[in-house]
DNA sequence: GATGAATGAGGATTCATTCAT
DNA sequence: GATGAATGAATCCTCATTCAT
């Protein structure tokens, strides 16, 4: 991977995630990276395949952040950890997941087969904790995990910290 | 608002809701509402124009479900009404409601201050039945809401009751 | 002529002469004048309809113009006359020479015919002053008084008395 | 400077001096020059700067003929070069003066600063000549060839010499 | 690897004009 | 006479992409 390549694929998630990938023009990215245009093409064959790059990189980060979870056993630190997650959306992140984030609402936008090993874990773990209905936990924790980070990465709130507390309450950890 | 007037809303709100604003070309919306590509700029100026005045007619939809739960005065009540707002999306205000979603994360997408009312609502609520926090709280159960919303808008889960009893069994309701 | 024809009339000579006819829209005219852009085709056909009209009214002001001078018998008293025309154009008049001069750069913009009998009348007048090449005189005479008030109608220079008296000189009147 | 942007600024001025600035499409320049439309906007960013660039070629031109007067000392020369101007209109600047001179109607067609020093100078040479009027005399001098310009470039007229000996009897060349 | 010239299809928007009312 | 809805062609301009160098 080249310098330009970088530049290119930085700029791309800047502008990408900032102003949306339809309203991004190739011609934007190639001067944002300081680039010419065909080079983008040379490199990543088209826009999509730009895009796709991108999101190969995103994934790569969602798959190390679980990693983290999985090395955990107890199943209360387990969900613990979890709810931290979208808490602690590092800055240098941030990009990658509004850009991910977004394309949900995109068509083909997100791939859900990427969430179903860590669907598995939380429903055992849920399981071990004897909840009633697991499968409805699993689902009811991540409509609240997405919705923080929803909510953070669109308006970034000054009471995080309560507001952890708060949920975390509700599972008594 | 001539019947043709109402052709272009329907199809601009439908295109812009699956494809994306940014994706929906003015020629696509004049072909589906069976019009010409001119007459969208007769009656609403530009692609902004047309695309402001679907999001009035949102608004308006907003302002109607608050008002359903505005007339609650018994905290635990008043919880549950809003609790149950996005498990019951019509399939008539579908669309709509992706449309709103998806734009939140574009540019200007979305008007915060048409929720501040329901907030202090809400903390009126949670200061009733005495919770801790009553600020943290009323950002938690926004941003469960927002993510229930989005899940259902997405992929429509088939387990839709298990998560809203699951919900309710942590607010104690 | 109705009132909203003359309204017509009054704000496509406006525009015209001050946007120029290309970039002049029906649409803007049909502001301009308080009207619906349809009644501009009821009453004119369409734009170059429009235009002639207004051209028309035009060419009865040069007419009356050459009249005041056609009754004029001494040839001194003519050339005086004639010369004076383009430095007191009234104000009422200004756009509509403004926009026969602009016209003159359009393709068939300018009917020279108009100016043929004129032209005939100032030959005469050299002629009887003895002028050695009363055919050039008549040419030049004209460009002069072109130029005049082509400079007139673009910058109104403040010494115009001055200019006249040193035109005069030329021609010792 | 590629040779497909020289055809561009050539078609662009040919189409611009004969049927005006507002009424050539940049559609209609691309084909004359044999070229994509898109290659103009990439080129010279936008019509306006297609015409801005051509009119920068115009300016060079007027300074090109105002360099030749300027290292005239005497002044009669001076008068009798500067007379002379309009009345050898090359065939290859035709189209650059039509346009410049049709420009002029337009609003911000004309920069007249590029004037002044010209002005000066020929103020200098009346006055030398003890004019009473010197500047009324440059004015007048101006809008003469002004509109001898003008004509030239309407209708060429046969007896272009003869107007020429007539001016200059009135200015004892 | 990298550029910049070049393209053709498509973008939003404006235009003169028509027609039912 | 007068309106305003409606149109389709044309407007300027942008786009993703290709290609010679």
């Amino acid at each position: 991977m080249t310098e330009k390549q970088e530049n290119i694929l930085k700029a791309a998630l800047k502008l990408f995630a900032t102003q949306g990938y339809a309203s991004t023009s190739t011609n934007k990215v190639a001067k944002e990276a300081g680039v010419s245009e065909g080079l983008i093409f040379r490199h990543f064959e088209s826009k999509e395949g730009l895009l796709a790059a991108i999101l190969e990189m995103g994934h790569e980060l969602m798959k190390q952040k679980m990693a983290e979870i999985l090395i955990t056993s107890d199943p209360k630190e387990m969900l613990r950890k979890y709810m931290e997650l979208p808490f602690k959306i590092d800055q240098s992140e941030y990009e990658m997941w509004r850009l991910m984030y977004a394309l949900k609402w995109q068509t083909n936008g997100y791939d859900t087969t990427i969430m179903e090993p860590m669907k598995l874990l939380l429903k055992n773990a849920f399981e071990k904790l004897e909840y009633e209905n697991p499968d409805a936990e699993v689902e009811l924790l991540l409509m609240f995990l997405d919705g923080a980070a929803t909510s953070f990465l669109l308006h970034e709130p000054n009471n995080k910290q309560d507001i952890l507390n708060s949920l975390k309450l509700k599972y008594k950890l």
